[in-house]
DNA sequence: AATGAATGAGCTTTCATTCAT
DNA sequence: AATGAATGAAAGCTCATTCAT
């Protein structure tokens, strides 16, 4: 018989791949990445222990693949963001910003709770941490920029408020996801920030 | 040697006890719950591993001490910041409680590290799920009084706010207090949450 | 694709086959028995896992079938040497027999590198002990021959000596073959060896 | 109750490190570095596999504490042989050093199985190369000595010769302590090497 | 003839915890 | 009050081996 084709194999692979970071980023979030055992990665993922290890070095790079693309989704999504609100779209865009801010906490809540726990350990966050400070900077660019557009006197501390807010918000959110009642307070953050700035250019 | 007094005894405990508590606060903050080991805290309490288990029942009780002393003090602190608004005290009470709480998150970094790592997890935070539980209800329980006194429309939609916002900084400023510009950041805060209230009672 | 001949079919087992050998012996008398993975040999082979199994059944049907070619030409190699001793050629057959030892083990020195690492280990040898104790009963055989003939006193304990002394120098050169002087000490040692003995019947 | 003496602590620390060392050194040689598994040895010793761990850094460790232990061993017995031979004792040196050899080898059978069977191997031997180095640099400057003194023509390759032949033998000896007949080959190679000197100095 | 994904037992190591003194 | 030797479960990881194609 002859043997598998190149891409049976490659579906094959990323089929396991999927299901294994699938796995992962349930049980890294819910009992953080110490607390969550390869071995239960892989019951969870349905998997033997042993794949596990044909995809991934171990279990800080399955971490690194979880955080890698967790970020590279955030950075685009941001960028969408303020993309869409240098066009021709109307409405606010600070609103638009908290809105979307919020979707993306809301579509990857597994990968917040777990941005969330480890962000303040070094030793986990370790080889992630270049690319954090680069992801952080590129936001606070953006939000300056937003904000001076809009007319802010301090945009540069403003920004800082900004993300802090959203930050904050944001983490309330994903702690309780059934219960916060996030448009609300999006609704009055919204207000708040467009209040102290001028309308911008116009 | 001459027997020791009961108080001796008693002073003998305490100090051990603050010991292993304070050591064990350092590492958690660093390492995380599940990354900091009893061997460790131990060894940086300069104290033996039977001591340790004599004054607390295991790493989950160390935990709680630690917890339950934070959380505390974090109560303490904030019932004094409202009181201190609601007296003869002049100055805003909004800014009085944004200074308090960064107050408080200074004094005890180590507490909020590990506080902010570990509220995401329900294993490890499930003996205090309760008690966080409460004293949330308090803290905004009190922000609701504060903004109602100051004249906002929606106060328990403010309430979430503020405490995001505070939170929101907070976090950043315990992840970077070096280069963090708080004060700037709580300025603006400030302005920003007075400006939208009319002045309350005043 | 034309259908392969048969003969085709047979030569590419064939180098296959010997393309696996060759890397196990590599591998083997590089990291030992045990430190060398199977996964690792398919790798040196450039040859899938299955493939290997395809070959051999098993770790140690590996290392058996090794072990079996070593030995076999071992075995031949000094009986050619004694061989030609018996013959009319002439020079000191105890000269000839230690250059031809000395070219069997240059000759094939990882699989002496191999042997060494695993002659002490009883679990490893199992299935080659009988092979192993046949092949050392004919050598001794062979020596105690040729030191007859030279005229020993003592052929059997001189045939002992003569081994363990061959076995010695073996084992130096083959843990380092660029610097130890094999030539010098065989000199040496036939000179020795010649010395004691009458010369033998001529 | 007072806690136990440091000399108490001190002795059960000796006796379990002892009894650690005497179980690796027995499946050491038994199994080989690789073979023997760290369950095995504390299994063997009768300890705790956790215990294993507080005396020894890991299996790497362990192996560098038999071995140095036993490299030490080899090296002064062979410097007491040495100085054995230079003082007014009678008898040939050369003798003396056939004999206490095959002293050290058999009251260590065990530290030679395993010695014989890694020293091949790079990886396993890696910390020790130095070492193994050094000692047979000073074995063979002493061997060199004697046999100068012996009167020998070639006294830099008389020793490796010589040593060569003690390996050999020796690892026979090892190999077959039953029934290997060390002292009648001895005396035959004692004779081989004494009647090529001249008898030396005197 | 050949591939490599998949398995699970077993490896080395770490950890929270106990206990005799 | 205090010590640290001792335990064994469980962690991360590697390995020989199987099997569908």
């Amino acid at each position: 018989m002859a043997p598998r084709s190149a891409e049976q194999f490659e579906s094959m692979r990323e089929h396991s791949r999927a299901l294994i970071v699938e796995a992962a980023l349930t049980l890294f979030a819910r009992h953080g990445y110490e607390g969550a055992s390869i071995r239960m990665i892989a019951r969870e993922a349905d998997v033997s222990l042993g794949l596990l290890y044909n995809y991934f070095g171990g279990k800080d790079e399955l971490l690194l693949a979880i955080m890698h693309r967790g970020l590279a989704d955030v950075g685009e999504s941001f960028a969408a963001a303020l993309e869409a609100g240098n066009g021709a779209r109307r409405g606010d865009p600070i609103e638009r910003l908290f809105r979307s801010a919020m979707e993306i906490l809301r579509r990857n809540r597994r990968f917040w709770l777990l941005f969330y726990s480890i962000r303040t350990q070094p030793a986990v966050v370790e080889g992630l941490a270049g690319e954090i400070a680069a992801l952080g900077a590129r936001i606070d660019e953006g939000l300056r920029a937003i904000l001076s557009a809009a007319g802010s006197a301090e945009p540069a501390v403003d920004a800082r408020l900004l993300f802090a807010t959203i930050d904050g918000i944001g983490q309330q959110l994903v702690l309780d996801p059934e219960a916060y009642p996030v448009d609300a307070v999006i609704d009055r953050a919204v207000a708040l920030f467009s209040a102290t700035t001028t309308g911008g250019t116009r």
